[in-house]
Formats: structure tokens, sequence, C-alpha cells
DNA sequence: TAAATACTGTAACAATTGCTACAATATTAC
DNA sequence: GTAATATTGTAGCAATTGTTACAGTATTTA
């Protein structure tokens, strides 16, 4: 055929993420993502269409790649309580570090500047959708297992972890000291009385 | 001494925290703004120095105005479990109508294009360490009463108050039913155990 | 009335925004 | 080698960004 692509699109993808996640959507420009992902102007539209499609295919690459990680926590055969355990030290300890990938790509810069695109904001919703599906299987299969007691509200719960998980994001970008976001995980988990 | 200003500050003032609310501070214009305010150039930069400083002042107006409105709950002879109940039944009420300034302008647009302000970071993190503050004392008191037992992690309780909040902040901005919101709030002041 | 003063309106600034046109370049299949 | 094809580099587009300059206007004090 022609010419091969010079650039690894998985690569640029990545470095692309990088960037609207440290900076958000708005604040990110076409030429600061180009320069990241090191390729020219034509080679940018050629492959990703515009700005708010590589934005798309950044959220995706984060789901796929850091939040997948982050719920491997659920794939072990520790007790549910222990699960959640390992899974809010995940998310703290992302958070700790010195990076500036703090909180959650999809949520960081959900302002109206995103919501405002329908694609966007349909993405995001659908996500949340699958994780509250998730934590109401995990609660449901924590009563199954005497973990909990049958009257438990799982869903109830759920939306309280899932708004726990994002209140995490939201405070973490402005705490220098995770002690006591931790320390009110653990609280968190505790007082769902699991077993 | 001379002219007099035509248009009223705090009035305007309150209109700018509208804009900031609803679209966040990087997609807010200065011409927006000005639109809104119903003020031209001059009268902008005369009156309120920068988009910045603007910003500022918004910030400064929002926690006069609207949280301090939503503090209130906690302004009665109530129990403590009450008092929060109301407290977040304002909250929700809050996210739960049109209108389009749903969760928090301090964090709305918490993206590091305003935390990149030492200025408007340093506001942001005193005000929260006053609501930490305040949570404290609340449980404190609720120790004193007997509403809570005496080993009861009062500080680990006021952070996961916190993040709650900002959790349903961040949820209300891509939620249609809040009724689950309400739902994990009365669950998270049942777990707490208030009596 | 006149000087001082502070506000207002218009215009424009340089810089940056997302995006496109187009020629030059490199690689493939024949 | 030649034609076909896809990538790349450069330049530039109109629109918008936050901000400033400056003349004009209205009001107050003396």
């Amino acid at each position: 055929m022609a010419r091969e692509q010079e650039f690894d699109t998985d690569d640029a993808l990545e470095k692309a993420t990088k960037i609207f996640w440290s900076q958000g959507y708005k604040k990110s420009s076409v030429r600061q993502l180009q320069e990241a992902m090191d390729i020219g102007e034509s080679s940018f539209y050629n492959s990703f269409k515009s700005k708010k499609n590589l934005y798309l295919k950044c959220l995706e690459n984060y789901n796929a790649k850091v939040t997948a990680s982050r719920m491997k926590a659920f794939q072990s055969n520790k007790s549910t309580k222990m699960k959640l355990k390992d899974f809010f030290n995940i998310i703290a300890s992302d958070q700790n570090h010195t990076s500036l990938l703090k909180g959650c790509l999809m949520t960081n810069s959900l302002s109206s500047e995103v919501l405002s695109d329908d694609e966007i904001k349909n993405y995001i919703v659908d996500q949340f959708e699958k994780y509250r599906e998730h934590f109401n299987n995990l609660f449901l299969n924590a009563i199954k297992n005497n973990e909990l007691p049958k009257n438990f509200d799982t869903k109830s719960a759920s939306e309280l972890i899932i708004i726990h998980i994002q209140g995490i994001f939201k405070l973490s970008l402005i705490s220098k000291d995770f002690k006591e976001i931790k320390k009110s995980s653990a609280l968190l988990i505790n007082l769902l009385g699991l077993k």
C-alpha cells in the first residue's frame, strides 16, 4: 500500500490521556497534546479526527487500563470486607504518590464544558451504571455468603461506595495528607458491618 | 466626588457567580460574564481587576450565601441525627431542581486550571478546613449528649461526611435520579449509629 | 461656573483556540 | 522504475481569549 505510520497509536493515546487527566479537557490544547504525543498537526487530525474524539478514545483507554487495574482488588478469594479494603488502599495510594494523575479522568473535568456533549456524557453515564452493578453484585454475593444480613440495602450501599470514591477523587485534588482520607474509608467499611 | 457607579456590585457578583457555577472557570469567558452582569469592558476591569479576582470574589459570595444557607440545618435544637438528615435533604433538593447550579462552585472547576493559582487554591483549602472543624465539633457534641459512644472517631467521621458531600456534588452532575443518592445519605447516617 | 473625578463605550491589542489546505515525502504493489 | 496511496510538515485560517488604551460622559465639590 503506502507509507507506514511513524508513531505508535496506543503510545500516543496514553500520553494524551495523561495530559487530559492532569489538566482537564478545556485547558488541554491541541498544540499541547500534539507536543506530548510527539506528532504533527496532520497526523493528529488524520488519526484522531478531532480533540473531542481523542478525548473519547482517552476515556476508553483510561477505563481499559487504569480503572481495570483498580478493580483487580475484587479478583481474589478474600472476604468482601478485605476486597473493599484492598480496593480503597489501591485508590488511596494512586492519589498518594507525587504524580499529577490525581482523581478520575472521567469526572475530573466534568463541568458543563464536557457535559454539553451528549456523546461524552452518555459514555460516562454508562460507565457509572456498570460500576453500580458491580458493587451491587458484590453486596448481593456477600449476603449469600452470610457476610451481610439478608435485609441489607445493596443498592443504597453501592451508591454510597460510588459516592465515596468520587468524593475521595475530589478531595485528593486539594489534600496533602491522605491519612484522614484512608481512615475515613476504613471507617466506612467497618460501618457497613461486613463480617 | 464624581459620577456614580450605574450597576449594583453585589447584584453583578451574584450573576457572575451563576455563570462560573454553571460553566466552570475556564469556559466562562470575560465577554460572557460581562453580558450576564450587564456591564462593559471598562467597568469590569475597573471594579473587579481581572477574571481571576472576580472568581475569588464569587467564591466568597458563594460561601457567604449558598453554603451558609445550607449550613442552617445545624442551627436548631434537634438531635444530631436529625440535623444531619436535614442537611443532606437540603443538599439533595438543591441538586434536584432543574437549575443549572448543581454541585459546588468551589470544587466544580477544580482541575489544575484553577489549582495552579495559589490564591484560589489556598482559599478553597482554608474553607474545607473550616468544614472539617464544624463536623468534628458536631460529633464531639454528640458524644457529650450520649448520642455517640465515647470512642467514636470524630475526625474520620468528619472526613467521611465531607467526602460524601463532595461525592454527591460530583454524581449529581451526571445523575437524573436523585432517589438513590438520597437513600445512600440516609444509609450513611444510619450506619453512623447516632441515637 | 469650573475643576476634579470616576465611571462608561468603543476599539483594538497580541496571544491562543480548534481546525484545514496543500504540497512534499515515503512506502507499497505491480 | 512507475503509479498509487497514505503519512507528514508548513502555513495559515477565522474565531475567541484576557486585557488595555483612550476619548467621552456624567456627577460632585468648591
